[in-house]
DNA sequence: TTAGCATCATTGACACGTCAACCGGTAGGT
DNA sequence: ACCTACCGGTTGACGTGTCAATGATGCTAA
């Protein structure tokens, strides 16, 4: 199961028509759930699921500040893409950066009270539209499967990317 | 299993630990398999997923055209999203707008011959990408899961859209 | 007839992601 | 000491997506 076993199902190289057709099911309504979640986190708080994945890092972390590297790998970000993020961020009154008293050429990212605010009034509805909209639709049991769909597509992902 | 019990589960309003990982696991492994499928077919064809959404639908077209409008709903698009995807492939070559004889103010969408070249010498790239990142990933019993599970997400969806 | 009104498509502004280039600084090898 | 190589972070260019506003055109009802 690890180990792809290329003749186990004849050795075809392409996906029949029904392996499609779940595919196609599969990945369009994967993305739009996340985009249904997107936009009701955005109506709920103004903050998008990026804006939320990194007040919560940052709402867990020591302090409520983190290096930006340790952030981005935190929650598995590139580190121009956290840039940028952080940017607008911090446009936005959310978080504040500043030099790194302690690693040279390090930026500390901070919490503001006013991202620390936005971050406590987004929780509690971005719960409820999850399990609304994922655990709600499911039985306990596809909830299971769903866990074991993503690990074993992960680890696929994983053995692809370093092999 | 359509209509939601609200007291199933005793009445949480807020999803479990167990539950929350599940579906963050879920949500970003399946955002993941999404752009590395992206970026497997962009080195293969330097065509992305919308690209080729776009290039399946028109080939597959009476006469390799289609309004845009039908175009839009034929894959799902809004038709903003459409109107500015379609004027990128414009440029690169791949596709040719025209007013539409029949219809007034209606735009014909044309798939040029470098469009259909693309579309070839990408579909096998693309459908062994599939095969290898999704198919392979998972059992049999697995991809029927998750085809119940994109059914049954995909119907909560629909029901919460028009509530 | 004309004043709305829906329809088809485009546009502009903006948020978001990736890629590649860059910059400043530290560390290693010669 | 000097050159190089890496490391942490930023920036610019560009493709992509959404929303709201705009044109252009036909339909319908006062």
């Amino acid at each position: 199961m690890t180990e792809a076993t290329p003749g186990r199902r004849g050795g075809r190289q392409l996906p029949t028509a029904d392996e499609l057709r779940i595919w196609r099911d599969f990945i369009e309504t994967t993305a739009a759930l996340g985009s249904r979640l997107e936009s009701r986190l955005q109506g709920d708080s103004s903050l998008s699921t990026g804006d939320y994945s990194v007040l919560l890092a940052l709402s867990e972390a020591e302090g409520q500040a983190m290096r930006s590297s340790a952030l981005a790998s935190h929650i598995g970000w590139e580190r121009s893409r956290l840039s940028h993020h952080l940017g607008r961020m911090e446009r936005r009154g959310l978080i504040r950066r500043q030099e790194c008293a302690t690693v040279p050429r390090g930026a500390e990212v901070l919490l503001t009270t006013a991202g620390a605010e936005a971050f406590r009034g987004a929780t509690f509805p971005h719960l409820r539209a999850i399990r609304e909209l994922f655990v709600d639709a499911l039985t306990p049991e596809q909830i299971v499967a769903a866990g074991e769909i993503a690990t074993a597509l992960k680890a696929r992902l994983d053995d692809l990317r370093t092999q």
